[in-house]
DNA sequence: TTCTGGCACTCACCACCGCTGAGTGCCAGC
DNA sequence: GCTGGCACTCAGCGGTGGTGAGTGCCAGAA
C-alpha cells in the first residue's frame, strides 16, 4: 500500500502536468507544492510511484508523466468534483432557459459544455426508450398513401410515410387517429406494441390492410428510434491536444463520426454516477488517449440521455466533473419544465 | 494575353502540385507533361505567370506554387467537371435510394459527400422559404394549450407550443385546423401571412384571442426556420490538409462550428450553377486557405437548398466539382421521390 | 522574335557535432 | 527513513558544411 506522502506526490505530478504539460520532475514538486521533504525524498517515492505503474518517464533525464493507472488512482482517491462557482451556475441556467425548442437545448448544451471544458462535449437526443407519447397524428396525403407523426413527452417529433395496400378513408383515418390516441398517449414506448395489437379487429376489412401498415410503421419508429441521435460541438478544442499533432487527432476525429461508436462511449455510464473512462479503458482504440467524462441526465428522477465530454487524458479532471455534472442537472431542469 | 502554352504551363504547375502537393520546378513539368518545349523556356513562362500573379515561389530557389488568382484561372478556363464513373454513380444511387427519412438523406448525402471527395462536406437542410405547406396539425395538449405541427413538402416537421390567452374547445380547434388547411397546404410559405390574416374574423369573439396566438406562432415558425439547419461530416479529412497543422487547421474548425457561417458560405452560391470561392474569396478569413465548391439541390426544378465541401485551396478542382454535383443531383431525385 | 543550352547563384534541407541543463539513481551519513 | 552530494544520462538547441533542386540571365541557334 501506498504511504500517504506518496499519495500526495502523485497528486501533485497530475496537477501539475495537467497544468504545465511538461513531465515534472522532483525539484520542481517541492518547490510548487510544499511537500515538507526535500527533492531526494521525492525522488525515492517517485520510484516507488513508477514501480507500482502510476507515473512513467518519457525517457531518461526526464521527469514523470501520469499513466492511464494515474489518472486513475486520482480521479478514484485523490480529487473531488469541484463544484462551479454561483457565477458560472446562473450563466448556465440564463443560457439554457432561452432554449427554444428540443434541438436548441441541446445545440445550446453541447455549446455550453465544450466551452465550459473548453473540450468536445457529446449530448445524445432524449431517449425515447423511457419516453412516453403525447400524440400520435394521422395524415392522409394521397388515397392510400398516410403520413404518421409521433410526438413525444421530451418534444421530439418523428414523422414516416405509410404505403397502404389499399386506399382508406377519411372518416377511417380519423377513426384509427382517435383509437390509437386514446390507447397510447401517456404510454411508454415499451407498452406500445401489446397495446395496439388488436386494433385492425376493430375496422372493416377494406381498412384493415391499411391500418395494419399503420401500425407496422409505427411500431417501427418506435423500435428504430431507440438509436439515438447525437449532437457534438467543440472539436476546435481538440486542436488544444498536444503537439504531435496529425497522429493524435485524426483517430479522435474519426470516432466522433461514428455515432455508434459514441453512443457505445456514452452508453456506458450508468444511470446514477458520473463515469470517467480513462485511456485506453475506451474500448475503442482511436480514443486511446483520451478521457471521457459522461453522466446521465433526465427530466424527471430518471436518465432519458446522456451527456459528456472527450478530452486528453491529461485533463483538468475535477473541473470537467463539475461543469459536466451541472451542466447535467440544469438541462434536466429544463426538460422537465417544458 | 497568355499564350496558349503559359495557359498549359499553369494547368500542369495545377495538376503536379495538387498531386505531389510539392512546389514543381521547371524541369520536373517538361518530363511529367510533354510540353515539347526545354526547361528553360518553361523558365520563362513561369517568370511570366509569376509576374501577372498566377503563381507564386514560397522561398527562391524553390518550385512555383498557384496562388489563388492562379486557382481562379484554372477553374474558369482549364479545367473542365470530371464526371463521375459509372460504378460510382451507382454506388451514390443505392446508397441515397436506402434513406428512409428526411434526416437519414442528409446524413447520408454528408458521409457519402465526404468520403467521395475526400473533405469536409456540409448539408443544408432543405429550405423552408421555397417549400410549401403539406399539411398543419393542431393538437389540444391542455385547455389553453396547443402543439402546432407544420409539415413541409420536402418531409420537414416542425412543432411549436402555442400558449392561448383563454381556454378554446375542441370544436373550434378543429374547425380552425380545417380552414387553416383548406388555405395554406400546397402553398409556399412566402404566400401564408396573406392567405391567413383576416382568419380570426370568422371565429367567435371568444376564440379569436387563440386563434390569433396560433396563427403568430405558425407565422414565426416559417420565419424562424428560413434559418436553416446544416449537417457536416468527413472532418477527419482536415488533417490531411498540410503539414503546418494547428495553425492551419483550428480556424477551420471553428469556422464550421458557427452555422451562421457556413451558411453564409453556401448562401452564395447561385441557383442554377456550381460556385467554386477560393482562398480569399471566402469573406471568413479563417477559410484564407481553404476552397468551397458548393451548389443548389432541389427535388423540383428549383434549388431549395445547398450542399458543397470545404477543403484546401490545393485541390482536384475537377473530381471535387464533378462529385459535389453528381450527388446534387441524385439527392434531388430522392426528395422528388418521396 | 522565340527557343535553347550553359552557367553561376541561392537557399531549404539534412546530418553531424558538442554544449547545456534538467532530471535521475545511488550512496554514505545523519 | 530522510537528506545532501555526486556522477550520469540525454533531449533540445544552435552552429556548421555539404547537397541538390531550382532559379535567373545570357549568348547563340532556329
Amino acid at each position: 500500500m501506498l504511504s500517504e506522502r506518496r499519495l500526495e506526490v502523485l497528486r501533485a505530478i497530475v496537477q501539475d502536468y495537467v497544468g504545465t504539460e511538461e513531465p515534472v520532475g522532483s525539484k520542481a514538486l517541492t518547490e510548487r507544492h510544499n511537500l515538507q521533504v526535500s527533492p531526494a525524498t521525492v525522488r525515492n517515492d517517485m520510484a516507488a510511484l513508477e514501480e507500482e505503474g502510476y507515473i512513467a518517464q518519457p525517457h531518461t533525464s526526464a521527469g514523470r508523466v501520469p499513466t492511464d493507472k494515474g489518472y486513475r488512482l486520482f480521479v478514484d482517491k485523490l480529487a473531488g468534483v469541484k463544484p462551479l462557482s454561483a457565477a458560472e451556475r446562473r450563466a448556465i441556467q440564463n443560457f439554457l432557459d432561452a432554449s427554444v425548442d428540443l434541438d436548441d437545448v441541446v445545440g445550446r448544451t453541447v455549446r455550453l459544455l465544450a466551452q465550459l471544458t473548453r473540450q468536445v462535449a457529446v449530448v445524445q437526443y432524449p431517449s425515447l426508450t423511457r419516453s412516453t407519447v403525447r400524440h400520435v397524428e394521422l395524415l392522409s396525403l394521397a388515397p392510400a398513401r398516410l403520413m404518421l407523426v409521433l410526438i413525444t413527452d421530451t418534444g421530439r417529433v418523428e414523422q414516416r410515410m405509410v404505403d397502404c395496400p389499399g386506399p382508406i378513408g377519411e372518416t377511417s383515418v380519423a377513426d384509427l387517429r382517435a383509437r390509437l390516441n386514446s390507447r397510447v398517449v401517456g404510454q411508454r414506448f415499451t407498452e406500445v406494441p401489446q397495446l395496439v395489437q388488436d386494433l385492425p379487429e376493430a375496422f372493416d376489412l377494406d381498412d384493415r390492410g391499411a391500418v395494419s401498415a399503420v401500425l407496422a410503421t409505427l411500431l417501427e419508429t418506435l423500435v428504430e428510434d431507440t438509436e439515438e441521435r447525437l449532437m457534438i460541438g467543440g472539436t476546435a478544442n481538440l486542436t488544444r491536444f498536444g503537439h504531435d499533432f496529425p497522429l493524435t487527432i485524426r483517430p479522435v476525429l474519426e470516432a466522433l463520426e461514428e455515432q455508434v461508436v459514441l453512443l457505445k462511449l456514452l452508453g456506458e455510464a450508468t444511470d446514477s454516477g458520473m463515469t470517467v473512462r480513462i485511456g485506453h479503458e475506451n474500448a475503442h482504440e482511436g480514443l486511446n488517449s483520451t478521457s471521457v467524462v459522461s453522466v446521465g441526465y433526465g427530466s424527471g428522477g430518471e436518465a432519458v440521455a446522456k451527456l459528456g465530454v472527450v478530452g486528453p487524458t491529461r485533463m483538468d479532471y475535477p473541473g470537467t466533473m463539475g461543469a459536466v455534472r451541472a451542466v447535467a442537472r440544469y438541462v434536466g431542469q429544463i426538460l422537465a419544465e417544458s
